[in-house]
RNA sequence: UCCACAGUAGCUCAAUGGCAGAGCAAUCGGCUGUUAACCGAUGGGUUGUAGGUUCGAGUCCUACCUGUGGAGCCA
């Protein structure tokens, strides 16, 4: 019996026998051969069997494989450069016997075209296709190489709750559920327990499920999202400009370095990624606005002239996120938004408290908000007054305001987007080929 | 919630108000170190649902359902 191998190994076993434990991906039969492209979660690797050289029982096997048919293939691995559909690159099999697990009738996605709602619904399918298998492993690798560098930094990680007993920051857009009888509500950010957890721990960050239910339906939404929100004592909004430019540049560079063929997979201009560089640009959200606002009068068509409109003090839309980034090479933090549309715990500026020591950071290519934190109140005179102010029940959050009536410091943090991060990186067009498993309007089955 | 577009074979799509079609997939045969192979044959339909107009509706009208793209909102 040959040594199971993965195909990922496979460069290392060039001219031995070896298993490998998959499924069929594709295959083509000719009079004389057999081109079975075989997957085994870690690659894919074609396998030739020239018919001459099999046996009766072989053949009969081979040719009763079908698309997505559960197999234990044994074969001699050949360098071979015109392989180039295998991942690795150049790469063969000469099929010497095949073990048939199940055989699989009707695999609904085939190698043509199909649209996006039969592929929504044959989601736990598809991820089996090679684009969706390379979207995935760059996911793990950022998540992975995210929590990596806050762990190397001392940054501690305090998992934050799911189910919870009032809102986080938009009251309309909660999940609510019944808790025995009483409300709760799904967590739309780790944020405020973050900010208790850094008062115990000092550097901390969480990494969860969060949940929105907005009645939106774009390209940049899911109703539930993965976000990481790191969480500083005595930061402020530079420094975490200046961490948030560092991990991302990080993140980046270790998904060129890891994902070549993944990446070629999805077709990624790569030049677009390697200008991925700290430092990013900072301007001011006043400068933003004076940046749309003269892209909006340089722009001659009607329709999209509409979108760029705005005026001081109101928030970005996709279009006016999309222009800013469009005009650096590398995301670009914007910072020092109106008080007005940001969330009640963001610190005023010294002197012009009509904006907030908060930033975003934009990422290019229109692919929007990836980050978004601030400075944090931490006087607990003026948090009282936004409390009342916003009309939260004071109550309900004396949690919350404990943490400044007890040794408060300044402090500072972001929630990372995961899902417009991976979408970013990988080039996706849409947001629900980011997640496993989309929860986007209307749509939660697989 | 609003705007636009769409729904026809397993999939992707055609069809001036006038016989329900093609490619792919499936099945069978041929051919070829193939790469979304190629060639031939066969099977495959309650045209999203309900109503209406008409001699006649996939096509026109009304309502509803579902999906896609976008807006608002947001990460």
């Amino acid at each position: 019996m040959a040594a199971a191998i993965t195909i990922s190994q496979i460069a290392q076993h060039v001219g031995e026998e070896v298993t490998l434990r998959g499924w069929v991906y594709d295959k083509t039969e000719t009079k004389k051969v057999f081109f079975v492209m075989f997957r085994d979660g870690t690659g894919l690797v074609q396998g030739v069997g020239f018919k001459p050289d099999l046996s009766e029982a072989l053949i009969a096997q081979l040719t009763a494989l079908t698309q997505e048919s559960a197999v234990v293939v044994t074969g001699v691995v050949q360098a071979n450069p015109k392989a180039e559909k295998s991942v690795p690159h150049g790469y063969e099999l000469t099929i010497t016997a095949v073990e048939v697990l199940q055989v699989a009738s009707d695999y609904p996605i085939t190698p043509k075209e199909h649209g996006t709602d039969f592929l929504m619904d044959n989601r736990h399918l598809w991820l089996r296709s090679k684009r969706q298998w390379a979207i995935m492993r760059i996911r793990a690798t950022i998540v992975h190489t995210l929590r990596n560098w806050l762990d190397d930094r001392g940054f501690l990680l305090v998992d934050t709750p799911i189910i919870t007993p009032t809102a986080g920051e938009n009251t309309t857009n909660l999940f609510e559920i019944d808790y025995f009888g009483e409300p709760a509500y799904l967590a739309q950010t780790g944020q405020l327990y973050n900010e208790a957890n850094m008062m115990a721990f000092g550097k901390v960050y969480c990494f969860g499920p969060t949940f929105r239910a907005e009645k939106s339906k774009t390209r940049r939404h899911l109703m539930e999202f993965w976000m990481l929100e790191p969480e500083i004592a005595h930061c402020t909004l530079e420094e975490l400009m200046d961490i948030e430019e560092q991990m991302i540049a990080h993140v980046v560079s270790a998904v060129l370095e890891k994902h070549q063929p993944e990446l070629a997979i999805l077709e990624r201009d790569l030049s677009r990624l390697e200008a991925i560089k700290a430092p990013f640009a900072r301007i001011s959200y006043d400068e933003a606005v004076k940046r749309i606002q003269a892209a909006y009068e340089a722009e001659t068509d009607p329709e999209r002239k509409e979108f760029l409109k705005i005026e001081w003090g109101d928030d970005f839309g996709g279009a006016h996120e999309t222009a800013v980034a469009e005009m650096f090479d590398r995301p670009v933090f914007v910072y020092h938004y109106p008080t007005a549309v940001k969330a009640f715990y963001m610190q005023p500026v010294e002197g012009r408290p009509e904006v907030c020591r908060s930033v975003d950071l934009l990422a290019p290519e229109g692919y929007g908000e990836v980050t978004g934190g601030s400075e944090r109140i931490f006087d607990v005179a003026l948090m009282d007054e936004r409390v009342k102010n916003f009309g939260i029940d004071p109550n309900a959050y004396s949690w919350y305001l404990d943490l400044r009536r007890f040794g408060s410091v300044p402090h500072a943090g972001f929630g990372l987007g995961l899902e417009r991060t991976v979408a970013w990186i990988c080039g996706l067009d849409h947001l629900r080929e980011a997640i496993p498993y989309a929860r986007i309007l209307n749509r939660k089955y697989p």
